[in-house]
DNA sequence: CATGAATGAGGATTCATTCAT
DNA sequence: AATGAATGAATCCTCATTCAT
């Protein structure tokens, strides 16, 4: 009995390390270059034994993609539903204060995410998983979606599309990580990450704001 | 005399039509992926010869690179240059209309851009390239920093730092451009490319405006 | 007492089951192809379960080969001890027709069967066990020289060679089964296989019969 | 030009020794157990050459298998043609003796065309290719019918259906090469092969000669 | 200059076999 | 006795790069 359950327990432990592997190489080396080589010496395991778990390296790849938009996913969910009433600006800055908070934990993770979001991996991974993926980032989409709701409900944000105006919010979030990735880009723009993010997000917030009347002009 | 003039021409010719085979098939296949092979083929030369114009598979990748930014920021100088006085929110919309038909023009160009602006090909391409290109775009930068002054000065746009103005529009370009990358997403966002452009634009502008007293905040 | 008679009992099913499981495995993909894992699925019991009852893979090709050629010389037996007074032509008329059931029965055992008995597994299989299975086919062919040689003293036949004609006949059998083997040659070939395998039969029981003074001729 | 011309028939070279190579590495380990890296070092070239001439290791199989039933068709259309006016026996006899005779020459070269003859490679050759040899077997068969045909006018042989007897006879033919094939099996038998082989011939011709009105019987 | 044949290291995946539980 | 997790050698194929002609 308790066997069993042990041996569950450590099967489940062995591919969780395999996953967690496969994350580091990956991240260092991008997805094609990582060989599955690589990632099961990191996993201290056989190349033999990373099959055992995972039919393929590319379904190792599908796994953590998943595995890493739930999370985020969960986090916004927190961000959101933590506090009963709060403003609609007060809840797009927790939304994407919690977005900034995943991105530094796992910078790289981030960028799988927006890879894969952006079409990379689309020969790579299966097309169920895909569609689960762009799922999941649209339920998240959906919290950034709600704040705006709200906002337009209370008359702090003008009565735009909600939907364009939460993509916009979310692109600009991913445009700002994205641009402060690399060390020299930082250090050219002469700003701190943290600082531009939080000034991109007040920005567009305070975009929504006003922009009622001059709203989808162009 | 005109011999060897001749000949000069006709090697650099060559070279482009290596350089336009390459951004082709690495467009079409992706860095990693593209085949020295198939650059070879796709201009019609031998094998060999790609390796006597350039030194390696990321040699080419660097020059195209560079290539493309230095276009890039042609453009953008073009769009600021034309018209001698203009507001500064017109400039900041004209820049993003160039930024957008660039876009338009070459997709794939614009990504693999992206990409190496965000520290891929880090390990492929040689740093003097790295620090060439970034200097590049930061040229590219410097134009819609330029237009930002000018709002300031003509105090449609708060006293805020003017870097960090510039790097929020340019970051949010990008991220709806990425965003809008993959079909299943445009889909599922509900919005055509352009038209969330054009809005994220003006959003940004807008926040910009009036933002004075909070910019920095957070 | 009973328990241990149970245990070898059941034991010995279990083998069996492995076997049977094996020979299923083993005709679908080829020996070389099919894997023991396949084997074990099959035999629904696990992989290692099939390494305690047999030494390896190849131990395994060996019994089935060993245990089909018992098997196909019982049946010779049977076809040629039923009945007490036959004249020789009959006789080998019931042993080829014995034979093509059993062709019948499991096509891919016969071929695992001629396969072994043409040299290949040479490398597989223990040098015993090539001995062994010799051994029973030639067991099986003396049940055809002694219908010859039934037919020489009856007159039937010429004085030739028992063995001879034996080899004939057993050759001809094989080589019209194996021809017929692929569904396209039989489309081509435009003849069924039992047909064909009837009229060689009777070719060479006519061609034993007044051959004679010619025989060994050439 | 007589660079180019050079180059093309080193080249030409340069390929028969790899088929040459292959085709013993194959004959020696069976197609499934032979490795490229083998075939490559048997020829003396790097792996890499290998696929430049030979897409995959099928390919070079398919081209042996094709070039093997190419080389035999033509040596039966010899036996057959040499001579203009032959008795139908006497034409069986020559092309069963050309047939021995290939077979003498490489006789594991005859074994894997009898063996793709019989369906084996059936998930490793394209399927052209087993149409391909196919037709060229049915191409040699026909030898075998027309000289049967011949023995009908003639009025040596009874009115068999040609197809059938010319297939008896291949069948035959094949059998006791087949059956020959294993020393163990040559000396337990206690014949030669040659004189089998013989045997068989003459017992088949003599089967079909006066066999007219039995034909068809069983 | 240009060619293209040759190279060989490298990578994903499979599978017979072992062994701790 | 039975399990099934772990191993790692083995295999096919690719492709950047070199070099003789």
């Amino acid at each position: 009995m308790t066997t069993r359950a042990r041996r569950k327990r450590e099967k489940e432990e062995r591919r969780r390390s395999i996953l967690r592997a496969a994350r580091e190489v990956f991240f260092e080396n991008g997805f094609h270059q990582a060989t599955v080589e690589a990632v099961a010496e990191r996993a201290e395991v056989s190349k033999g034994t990373v099959y055992l778990y995972f039919e393929s390296k590319e379904t190792i790849l599908a796994h953590l993609l998943l595995e890493g938009l739930r999370e985020l996913v969960g986090e916004l969910e927190k961000a959101y539903a933590t506090e009963e009433s709060l403003p609609a600006d007060e809840r797009l800055r927790r939304l994407g204060q919690a977005y900034f908070q995943f991105f530094q934990a796992e910078p790289r993770y981030f960028h799988f995410l927006t890879a894969m979001d952006r079409g990379r991996f689309r020969e790579v991974v299966a097309p169920v998983v895909y569609q689960k993926a762009l799922d999941a980032s649209l339920v998240g989409l959906d919290w950034v979606v709600r704040a705006v709701e709200q906002g337009i409900e209370e008359e702090t944000f003008g009565g735009c599309d909600t939907r364009q105006a939460a993509a916009t919010l979310w692109a600009t979030l991913n445009g700002v990580l994205e641009l402060m990735e690399h060390p020299l880009r930082r250090e050219m723009v002469g700003l701190k990450s943290q600082a531009l993010y939080e000034a991109a997000l007040e920005t567009v917030i305070q975009g929504l704001r006003v922009v009622t009347e001059n709203q989808g002009g162009a």
